[in-house]
DNA sequence: TGTACATCAGTGAACGCGCGTTCACTGATGTAC
DNA sequence: TGTACATCAGTGAACGCGCGTTCACTGATGTAC
């Protein structure tokens, strides 16, 4: 319903009006259910969307559902692997660790819940998970700490290590602070403490 | 049922069984509810545990549910308050900040969702929920980051608050993280991590 | 290249279960005398 | 202190809605010739 402009064709019957898309529409479609779910579920939580908003967001009706994916957990897999893939993409671009944490820890991303971290929108919910989404996250996060441990100056690289999971564990804490409070003033203080702490190479510096 | 050892005296028509307590167990109850609430939202999310269950975890049955609270969102607000308050409580014990970390960066704390830190434990869920959950929460977190400020040592005024806020978000994103990854000895890598920079008053000491 | 048929992506109705909520009822507690 | 009655905490059945899932059906796409 939600990309048809004119009404459809309907018949006497009210059955099916517009079917069978091409393979290629096919695959364009599955790809937009992945995206339209990742965005969904990092914004209002696994349970906090069902089946068919997913499918309308995407321009589908929730029938069609079921010849692209097992179940809605088998989507929930796919749709979080996606989101850390995006999200991985974004901080690939970062040369620099304060402009990394910068972005990371900016107003824009404390509001933009359904493109941003996937971890931080849906953190504690992922470790209540099934094996499919924790076995990506890991492997994620593994190559989000090697990044960041090489983004930092000085020290040795055991020192790195250490200080990247730390730095790594203030973002994700310091968004969700920020999101879960409910003054303004806070939420703000709080990005910038931890933007200015985490956004150096001195966090633990020893 | 639960509570029942010997079965108790029906009647033909399956009616109620046993009923009218004095008030002051009514009282016991109401607590017992909220107090069962706030563990099994913590281990399961909002989401993950029914009205039936929470009711029956207190040794009663559903039905009497709505003599106690307006709704399930009503209970919602005061086992967070109540899961809180528990967790100020314990902190509160500590006068040296790296105990504090040290507690709550602990392995028994990754194990124990159900009685543990509830911003860890729902995050990002909370940020969801409604004004009184958030409300209280904002509340909560402002004397947490003056207790916490107050155990650290050296600097300004504003580098203690700057640096609490660091330390808290180091802790909340190191439990969160540590839960979500699958692999049990990154998973202690990150406590120890987190554990060894947050629990000293080094943390972006500038 | 054109034609006949098979395939199958998507539709919309329907199913069924879980869960939040309501309700009639019970009988011990609490109260009035 | 004892008795009669009212109150009301808790019970268990039932309601109703939402949501994940299934299914018969459609007709354009894809394929065989």
């Amino acid at each position: 319903m939600a990309l048809v402009i004119y009404p459809v064709k309907g018949n006497a019957t009210g059955k099916a009006e517009r079917m069978r898309v091409s393979r290629e529409k096919a695959a364009e479609n599955r790809e937009r259910i992945v995206d339209t779910a990742a965005r969904l579920f990092r914004e209002t939580g696994f349970d906090g969307v069902g089946v068919d908003e997913i499918m309308n967001g995407a321009g589908l009706t929730h029938g069609g559902f079921y010849g692209h994916f097992g179940s809605k957990e088998d989507l929930a897999v796919e749709a979080v692997l996606r989101a850390l893939q995006r999200s991985a993409e974004r901080q690939g671009r970062f040369t620099d660790l304060g402009d990394l944490v910068s972005d990371y820890l900016s107003e824009r991303h404390r509001a933009d819940r359904a493109n941003g971290c996937p971890i931080a929108a849906l953190g504690a919910d992922i470790a209540r998970q099934g094996a499919g989404i924790r076995r990506g996250l890991t492997a994620h996060l593994r190559a989000y700490l090697n990044r960041v441990a090489q983004l930092l100056r000085g020290g040795t690289a055991s020192s790195r290590r250490k200080r990247a999971i730390a730095t790594l564990a203030g973002m994700v804490g310091a968004l969700t602070l920020a999101r879960a409070v409910d003054d303004p003033t806070l939420s703000t203080e709080i990005l910038a403490a931890a933007r200015d702490t985490f956004g150096r190479s001195a966090v633990g510096g020893s």
